[in-house]
RNA sequence: GCGGAUGUAGUUCAAUGGUAGAACUUCAGCCUUCCAAGCUGACUACGCGAGUUCGAUUCUCGUCAUCCGCUCCA
């Protein structure tokens, strides 16, 4: 049984996780906010993250480079150049194509069109008549330029030489700091580098909610190793991946993984796959898993001069490391999240939402309930105690059925209720979320409770 | 960016060339001792702008947004 998009779209609306950005102005396309339940839901996901691909690796350590870096670094990553595409439409049937592609096509290989400019790609598909692929029409637009990144500048004076970009990756801000990190950390190979921050890339078609975005929030890690050993790292990962997302609760039946065919792979990758999920729409990619070697070093000592390269101590070899790199998407992550939690329960006279969250990415662990508003003050006294450590809800309000299912709706794995024999007997009854089934605790017990809960 | 469709409370739906009703939700009060009870009351909408008109939510244009296709996707 799988639930509409739009339902699950509308209910992050609704109970305050994802919001239309700039709403009251009408909108902005494809901009979202994340409400008060949706950024508890996003720091979880990345504290989690950072758990365990930080924190408890032996291997890695964390950093947070500039979204803002030298201009340079993009000419040595190749976006500058990749990243920026010759496109027009074709004003008889509407359809969009790249001009290089079609002179390439067109003539067969004997012009290389990438290294013709804008007014020489437009005068050859003139001149030569070449044909719209679709309907065989002779009508252009002129050729845009998308890039694909977004370009501001430094200082306030709009010139060339202050043209600055917004990172359309946080991988270039590891490799920068390759050096760093290796020296400063005394890092032996291997080792990895994590980091999470905002990357931005102006998409020509955003679209799927969270899915794709234009500006978004990415969790990568470069882990640097031996040339030879690098397949043997990517196979880790990807299985470190998975079992990640597995632990935190995604079924693993909406999850798999697909290898990119050898078309497919970007010209220096030895390898790609995706972990995809089974978003409403499909099988759709939210971590990628590369093997990018050593192209990313050597393309910064080319473009900066700066050797970047490892000494073994032991064999005294030196070499340039691999790098194989996993790189996560925060907000599909989200909306896997999201999505995989969501169940619609038929009870007898209405229908039950409920959000399975793992306790650890809920936004609430628990909520604290008074029985009846006479018991406010002792249950508030609860509430101010636990919220120290954890984040948690406190609701007087409506029937204490109706309290349930708000929290079931919300994602809450815990509603712990203070009644009438709290005063005397010290307890409280803690229901549980996905099984509501309820159990007396003393009060004392119930922050180690939930730590233990939160566990993954 | 192109083509098509759509746009009324938070949600789901009405009605109307004379400025809009309901249900659920939310909030307040009463009631209520463990799974959406009940009663009373309250808040909240014609995406935005312009034009036609005596008068527009309704017609026209523009714009913004959403959805579907195309193009693109490290």
């Amino acid at each position: 049984m799988s639930v509409p998009f739009e339902t699950i779209v509308s209910h992050a609306k609704n109970t305050g996780f994802v919001f239309q950005g700039s709403e009251i102005y009408g909108g902005l396309a494809n901009t979202w906010d994340f409400g008060p339940l949706g950024i508890e839901l996003k720091d979880n996901i990345k504290k989690a993250w950072w758990l365990k691909f930080i924190q408890t690796n032996p291997y890695n350590v964390g950093i947070q480079s500039a979204i803002l870096m030298n201009p340079r670094v993009w000419e040595a990553s190749g976006h500058l150049s990749t990243f920026s595409d010759p496109l027009m439409d074709c004003k008889h049937c509407k359809t969009r194509h790249r001009a290089d592609k079609l002179i390439d096509a067109f003539s067969k290989g004997s012009v290389n069109a990438s290294t013709l400019s804008k007014e020489a790609m437009e005068d050859y598909i003139k001149t030569q008549k070449v044909p719209c692929p679709n309907c065989g029409s002779h009508d252009f637009t002129e050729i845009r330029q998308f890039n694909l990144m977004f370009k501001t500048f430094q200082g306030v004076v709009e010139d060339a030489k202050s043209a600055i970009y917004l990172r359309p990756e946080t991988a270039q801000g590891m490799f920068v700091n390759f050096k760093n990190v290796q020296r400063s950390m005394r890092k032996k190979i291997p080792f990895g580098i994590g980091q999470i921050g905002k990357s931005f890339r102006n998409e020509i078609t955003p679209g799927n909610f969270i899915f794709r975005t234009r500006e978004f929030e990415q969790m990568e890690l470069e882990f640097f190793c031996k040339p030879g050993e690098d397949l043997q790292w990517y196979d880790y990962w990807k299985t470190t991946c998975m079992t990640w997302l597995t632990d935190l609760g995604l079924q693993p039946d909406n999850l798999r993984i697909r290898e990119h065919d050898k078309e497919e792979l970007s010209f220096y990758s030895a390898g790609t796959s995706d972990i995809e999920y089974r978003f409403p729409w499909g099988f759709d990619e939210i971590w990628g898993i590369a093997d990018r070697t050593d192209y990313d070093l050597k393309q910064h000592t080319k473009f900066s001069g700066e050797t970047l390269d490892y000494l073994d101590p032991i064999t005294n070899e030196r070499y340039v490391p691999y790098c194989v790199e996993p790189a996560v998407g925060v907000e599909r992550l989200f909306l896997s999240f999201l999505t995989d939690a969501y169940e619609e329960q038929q009870l007898e006279n209405d229908t039950r939402v409920v959000l399975h969250f793992h306790p650890y990415l809920a936004p609430y662990k628990a909520a604290i309930l008074p029985l009846s508003k006479q018991l406010g003050e002792q249950a508030m006294a609860l509430r101010n105690q636990l919220a120290g450590q954890f984040m948690v809800d406190y609701d007087e309000t409506g029937s204490i059925g109706k309290r349930y299912r708000r929290q079931d709706a919300i994602g809450t794995p815990y509603c712990i209720t203070v009644d009438f024999e709290t005063a005397n007997d010290g307890k409280v009854t803690v229901r549980d979320r996905d099984t509501m089934q309820q159990e007396r605790l003393p009060i004392a017990d119930v922050a180690a409770f939930l730590q233990s809960k939160i566990q993954f």
